[in-house]
RNA sequence: GGCGAGGUAGCUCAGCUGGUUAGAGCGUGCGAUUCAUAAUCGCAAGGUCGGGAGUUCAAGUCUCCCUCUCGCUACCA
């Protein structure tokens, strides 16, 4: 931490359409909230700005969807996630929205820059979808399609949610627009283009070397391994990088300040990094500061840091820093710790399909749990996917907060303070009292690895100092000496010492579990730790000053975390299994619809019906018997096998797109039905002359289609 | 198929630029202790570091090949 420096701390702006899960809460708000209180406890110069994102055609739908306006959505959801976050502790200096108007006029004025500039943005005319009968061009998620990738029927122009493949629109077989629920057109239409293509030198040896115009920007080795290496990939990749359009035709947004632009809007994920900015200003302005100190000026004073999860990288790593730098006033971010995934009891956490918990859900049902924010924060912590995917299982939320806060930094606490009480009066007597100088080199390390964004291993300290705790008591054993000597100053040294740890812990779980930081300190009869204290506290360790005056008069002892496997009180016991038992049912009812297990869905999908067509439509259409010969598969093709197939009177190649569900050796002989007039294509190098019927059921599963077994090779269907 | 990230004790994970008998927590076994929330403290057992080859005096750590998991991506008439 440099004191001289101005620290801007973001967290990814969550999209307002919906509830935050305990794997968004672990990615990208906890790990920040921590950084950041442990920041101000140094008193460092920080803020810590996030926001509701607001825009974007998702929010339009599911407004269509619910019968209500997207100001509704969006105020229930920005309401919603805001009061969440309060509720477990995670200190935003200011949450914002995106719909705010002086977002609008931030990123309008963001746009005009580039445009004013020059060279950054370029208008192309494009064919897009258009629904005639509303007489409007449609966003990509206004048309729903077939997934060309999974063949869900319900797949949206831009990803499909079942098998979560990013599209565009062009690519959906059967597309229909949302709002009339025809087939659309194609329209020409112009759109904003940001030239990213123009950005990737200058980003590949800012992520590889840290150097940004020739000056020393960040150390890339405290960059995530992950994060370097998916963003490398990215900018390594095939052509490079690609102009992204940065408008949209929609009715919801920022609209583009430009004349003749009526109907279109900022595409989303353009308007919604500048969120970080305009937050930033907003806050400012309610406190009496200068956004700009945040933001612009002396790279070398100014710390921005994202915290994201995996699948936001590219955007903060790359097109967010090339915009910045496109604009050029403003500092790039010096790091991005993104984190990987949470998953949840071993699977990934799905609305859908009831699998896992949501933030505000949790806060709910654990409406009677003692400590539920800390229970929750410490779970997570302990289990941060900060290297690799980790997963929350309720048993190790039962586990971390037994062992770790109830049995070693809980129960050292409150022998301390029983001790101090029924010894002393609760007054500390002895006055030489410090901090082992064996502690200092775990704070010291406890405060590199938070710097380091190693916030796992942080936490691990934390306890190993409790831990410490636990020992020297019990090997100095006061109350042993007590039968012999009660007078003996041993005693007292070994309490007052204790009581310095005890308020150490205070200080330094404060940024971990702030409401146990609260209650400790009023065991201690101490005021709440304040930003600066641990600054303080860490100079006193330095100088050999004590942290708690000698003759300071502590509370009484009390149960910081009452265990939850408690042979007297099962109330909480019951509250995890009342968990564990909702995820049973959703197994037992998914092992009743499907007993073979062979997927998670308990509906089956039906796609929608075609277009009604003549009979010649079909007629024209030459389906034949056929038996497959020979396969083998197709090389750099995992989908794909090459089949010969035997009409009779002729052998045909086929290339098949079924090699994920079927070896080359268990196809050779099978009875299959060949459309046969098919024109030829290549594909992958193999000349494809027909296509083999395959059913398919709601998940992708295929089947081969057969006629009966006496009849061979050749023979017509109709 | 290409790219990225992972595969280290029963479980969850540390191991930086290669260097003495590979670490921690949980779990397990044994012992100590009673100030404390059936808590605590100590000791012990347990690993061919995914597999194979190579470089080196020396490799979990570097190179190559293979394999499994996760993510992105190509092929699907």
């Amino acid at each position: 931490m440099d004191k001289s420096k101005k620290y801007c701390v973001t967290s990814a702006l969550p999209y307002a359409n919906g509830a935050l899960h305990l794997g968004h809460l672990a990615g990208a708000y906890l790990p920040a909230d921590i950084y950041v209180r442990y920041l101000r406890g140094l008193g460092a110069d920080v803020i810590f700005i996030c926001g509701s994102d607001e825009h974007g055609a998702a929010i339009t739908i599911r407004a269509k969807k619910d019968g209500i306006s997207p100001r509704e959505i969006i105020d229930k959801y920005h309401a919603l996630n805001k009061a969440t976050f309060e509720q477990l502790g995670i200190s935003f200096d200011h949450y914002d929205r995106t719909s705010a108007p002086l977002h609008h006029e931030t990123a309008q004025a963001f746009f005009k820059k580039l445009i004013d500039k020059g060279g950054e943005l370029e208008e192309r005319l494009s064919e897009q979808y258009f629904d005639e009968e509303y007489q409007q061009f449609l966003a990509d998620r206004y048309i729903m399609g077939e997934c060309p990738n999974c063949a869900n029927p319900e797949a949206y122009g831009d990803q499909c949610e079942r098998c979560g493949t990013t599209l565009s629109p062009l690519e959906l077989k059967n597309p229909k627009s949302m709002l009339s629920g025809a087939t659309p057109i194609l329209k020409e239409t112009s759109h904003w283009y940001f030239r990213l293509d123009k950005h990737g030198d200058w980003l590949r040896e800012w992520i590889k070397t840290g150097v940004l115009d020739g000056q020393q920007h960040h150390d890339p080795k405290a960059w995530k391994n992950h994060v370097v290496g998916q963003c490398l990939s990215w900018l390594d990749d095939g052509d490079g990088l690609q102009p992204r359009s940065i408008t949209r035709d929609l009715d919801w947004g920022i609209p583009v300040p430009m004349p003749g632009a009526e109907g279109k809007v900022l595409y989303v994920w353009f308007d919604a990094p500048i969120g970080y900015i305009s937050s930033t200003k907003q806050w400012a302005a309610d406190n009496g500061k200068n956004w700009e100190d945040y933001w612009k000026g002396d790279p070398d004073k100014l710390q921005l840091v994202h915290f994201i999860g995996k699948d936001n990288i590219v955007f903060h790593c790359i097109v967010f820093p090339a915009m910045l730098k496109a604009h050029g006033d403003y500092a790039l971010p010096v790091n991005v710790p993104a984190n990987q995934f949470l998953n949840f009891e071993g699977r990934k956490f799905s609305k859908s399909k009831g699998w896992g918990i949501e933030q505000h859900e949790y806060l709910e049902e654990f409406a009677d749990f003692p400590n539920k924010e800390d229970a929750l924060r410490w779970a997570l912590i302990r289990n941060l996917p900060e290297n690799k995917d980790a997963d929350f299982k309720w048993d190790e939320f039962v586990d971390f907060y037994d062992k770790d806060l109830a049995d070693k930094l809980g129960n050292f606490i409150n022998r301390v303070i029983t001790l101090t009480n029924s010894y002393y009066g609760g007054i500390a007597t002895a006055s030489s009292a410090t901090v082992p100088d064996n502690i200092k080199g775990l704070v010291e390390s406890l405060c590199e690895d938070i710097e380091a964004y190693n916030l796992k291993a942080a936490a691990s300290t934390l306890v190993e100092i409790a831990s410490w705790g636990n020992q020297y008591l019990q090997d100095t054993a006061p109350w042993a000496i007590r039968k012999t000597d009660p007078d003996s100053p041993v005693i007292a040294l070994c309490i007052s010492t204790s009581l310095q740890l005890v308020n150490l812990l205070a200080v330094l779980c404060e940024p971990f579990i702030p409401f146990t930081s609260l209650k400790i300190r009023n065991l201690l009869n101490l005021p709440a730790v304040k930003t600066g204290e641990l600054g303080e506290v860490i100079a006193k360790l330095k100088n050999g000053e004590a942290l708690l005056p000698a003759g300071h008069q502590v509370g009484q002892p009390e149960i910081l975390f009452a265990k939850i496997n408690d042979r007297n009180d099962k109330s909480r016991l019951e509250i995890i299994e009342r968990q564990k038992a909702k995820l049973e049912a959703i197994l037992a009812a998914e092992q009743q619809s499907n007993p073979e297990g062979a997927g998670n869905s308990t509906i089956q999908q039906y796609s929608p019906m075609k277009d009604e067509i003549q009979y010649d439509d079909f007629a024209k259409m030459d389906i034949r018997t056929a038996t497959i010969t020979a396969a083998e598969r197709i090389p750099k093709a995992d989908k794909l096998l090459k089949l010969t197939v035997d009409l009779g009177f002729e052998q045909r190649t086929v290339a098949s797109g079924i090699a994920e569900q079927f070896t080359p050796e268990e196809v050779v002989g099978k009875q299959v039905l060949l459309l046969a007039n098919l024109a030829p294509r290549k594909i992958r190098g193999v000349e494809s002359q027909g296509m083999i019927l395959m059913a398919e059921d709601g998940e992708g599963k295929l089947s081969f289609v057969q006629a009966g077994e006496a009849f061979g090779p050749g023979l017509g269907v109709k």
